[in-house]
DNA sequence: TAGACTAATTTTAAGTCGCAAACTAAGGTC
DNA sequence: GACCTTAGTTTGCGACTTAAAATTAGTCTA
């Protein structure tokens, strides 16, 4: 069992987190602002924050006058203090990208992939790791962690294990297998690719600032991510916010995944286009799926049976998020993915009013809804928060002593 | 903004309410047992308990023999250190029950109450507190807090809101009513009452030992109570678990909240038996739902309406169950509520089957799902153990500096 | 240009906390 | 009755936060 009694060292460490926290997201702070913002005494914040600043965790940053006295030294995390790495594990590829503290992007890289084996990934995702940090030029003693972003679910545990079936893999142990295909000892994240970006809508994006927020993903697949106070959710085995899958007419179309009536088998992007193919009598073409929809909005203009198609999407969607809102009582709804900010732009108020007409009035008063700020591309930025979010909690370099239990 | 300091003195109020709790939940323990089980020193234990011992709240309860050494002296929580009201404000009537710190029932109360006022309703409260502290013939100044069960949701905040369409409550600030109304200063405690019977689940029903359990609460109102980590999920406002008024039939059933297809429409008591009469032309007579559920479910095994009836009812309720196994991905799932354990006691299988039908395989292979334990009468235990929560979690008087904001 | 003044930090001294180690208590065994 | 075993207490210490005092780094005034 965890341990759970409190020493007097939990204190400093938890001080640490948030004055360090504090830093990351409200930018340069100067002692005094953080004394007030903390609660802490003035005492405490400049010890505490004089450690960081001699660990290089922390530098200053400048000076603001105070008006008539002495200046604030204004204190912000050192974007140099180490740098992350966030990998998209996607079903056509996958993406390597190296940021700073800060999250500034210093390089990426792009793979195709065909669906290949689990060990074969891995080793691809090794090799390009070690490329990302060859090419950003950074010391490879700077990177404090990788954070890999999965189409699937992850269960947590002493090795992440993933599930997901898209791309075949089931039960595969990838944490092992990457650590096992690389040189180097980086301390590994592996994430949902939902929840990644999720968290960098909550960090960069849309989520900003509120702490009970669903991010609703639309792309083939449909998925959410579900923030509650401020830290993802992921329920008893990580699989928390399978919203896809959830049954929205009973008796319905056929999902993929087996069931019938699967919110997904509705409005994700296959379900539109097999929806609209069944009502005209033929289908439109384009060279993928995210073209076809695109044109298939455009389309909505003239066609009725393409408008028509649209507004039962609408209603569906509105439905399936009344159900979160419902569930969860969250203060904002994010609508994200590609076919997700694809619809939100052209029929966010049908979206809206079908959400309306099928939540609680209560719940539903408390939320806005809004559209992703971002695009699927954060998926890697968000598991390069991943790191950065074990170096926020421990206010220490993750690589030593990573307890990784609890990432938030 | 709440103080994100932690102080030296943080410290101890933690350990004092890891402590405590323990000797709450798991029985009576001696010093040794929670050195060992909290991962404490001896010597903090010996400390905390002996100023816990001090202030009456923990009293040691004999000893067992430690093979060949000086034998382990067993504590517990005192469960007359204070008592603890619970009220359950249903639709029909209003229940006050008081009980020990080990929540031992010492003395209830039931009144009927057709629709009234909120005051009038408030001033009951009041007064029926009263008298059920005179009937327990406990002494006032023992009474540590009041909890009262609503039948809709409370928004938490500087002071408790309820919405409760079904008795026509619409903003009513119960918490002020029922001070107003009372000469006494008890720190009292809403909660929607969906909730406090997930929490009497959790705490003595078919909930204990879990930390991710939905409690499925099917009645003439169909609700759930969510339990993440070990605490009730809530959401932003409250008003979280509103499953009954999920959408499972897009474009289904009128529900009496307004809007169309909504799980309560056809697993409500209301539900089923409506579409009994639809399926057979007549409807069943009983004095009340209770009883005509009861006697539907036996005309099943005559009627193949009957048992259509009921067979469709599993499997939309299984459906039901599925979408909080894939949204919350807990570890257990409780059938609760009149007629969930009505349901469940003839259809469990069948019901089961629905949910693996519809589930996700990873989450569902992470579920039991089990009956509750406890029947409605488990609203005002529930509603009494927020007061306890509170001094468990605060391992202090409430009465003193009560500050409720977070009572898990 | 030297005080005087103001406001942000840092230093100092005090009090709390948990812990390891030494110590005491309470039983059994031979 | 000497000795062993285990439970619980006391003691001394290091770590931590804090209030208060001291210091620092500017601006303003005369």
């Amino acid at each position: 069992m965890a341990p759970k009694r409190t020493t007097v060292r939990d204190l400093r460490r938890q001080n640490r987190s948030t004055l360090l926290s504090m830093l990351f997201f409200d930018g340069p702070l100067s002692r005094y602002e953080l004394a007030g913002r903390s609660g802490l005494s003035a005492a405490t914040v400049s010890t505490v924050t004089g450690e960081m600043v001699d660990e290089g965790l922390v530098v200053e940053a400048g000076s603001v006058d105070s008006d008539g006295g002495r200046p604030r030294v204004l204190l912000r995390v050192n974007p140099d203090f180490g740098h992350v790495i966030g990998v998209d594990v996607g079903e056509t590829g996958i993406k390597v990208e190296l940021f700073d503290l800060a999250l500034t992007q210093l390089a990426a890289l792009d793979h195709a992939l065909s669906p290949s084996s689990p060990s074969a990934v891995a080793s691809l995702i090794a090799s390009s790791v070690r490329d990302v940090v060859d090419a950003a030029g950074v010391p490879a003693s700077t990177v404090l962690g990788v954070g890999i972003g999965v189409p699937g679910t992850v269960e947590q545990g002493a090795t992440a294990v993933v599930h997901a079936p898209t791309i075949g893999w089931d039960g595969v142990r990838l944490e092992e297998l990457v650590a096992d295909a690389s040189e180097s000892a980086w301390p590994l994240y592996v994430e949902n690719g939902a929840k990644t970006q999720g968290q960098a809508e909550m960090w960069f994006g849309a989520g900003r600032g509120a702490k009970h927020v669903v991010i609703a993903l639309i792309g083939s697949g449909v998925g959410a991510a579900v923030v509650t106070d401020g830290g993802v959710y992921r329920g008893a085995t990580s699989s928390a916010g399978e919203w896809g899958h959830t049954t929205i007419v009973y008796g319905g179309r056929p999902c993929r995944c087996g069931a019938l009536g699967c919110l997904e088998a509705y409005v994700g992007a296959e379900g539109i286009l097999d929806r609209y193919r069944k009502a005209r009598g033929r289908a439109l073409t384009g060279v993928d799926e995210q073209s076809t929809v695109a044109a298939l909005i455009e389309a909505a203009a003239g066609s009725k049976t393409a408008a028509r198609v649209l507004e039962e999407t609408a209603g569906y969607l509105g439905a399936g998020i009344a159900n979160l809102v419902n569930l969860f009582n969250p203060e904002r709804i994010v609508l994200g993915g590609w076919a997700g900010q694809a619809l939100g732009a052209h029929q966010l108020d049908r979206i809206v009013a079908a959400t309306r007409a099928h939540a609680l009035r209560h719940p539903y008063e408390q939320i806005s809804i809004e559209l992703g700020h971002l695009g699927p591309d954060a998926v890697a930025v968000g598991a390069a928060t991943l790191p950065v979010a074990a170096l926020l909690d421990r206010a220490a370099d993750p690589r030593k002593l990573a307890v990784r239990a609890d990432i938030a």
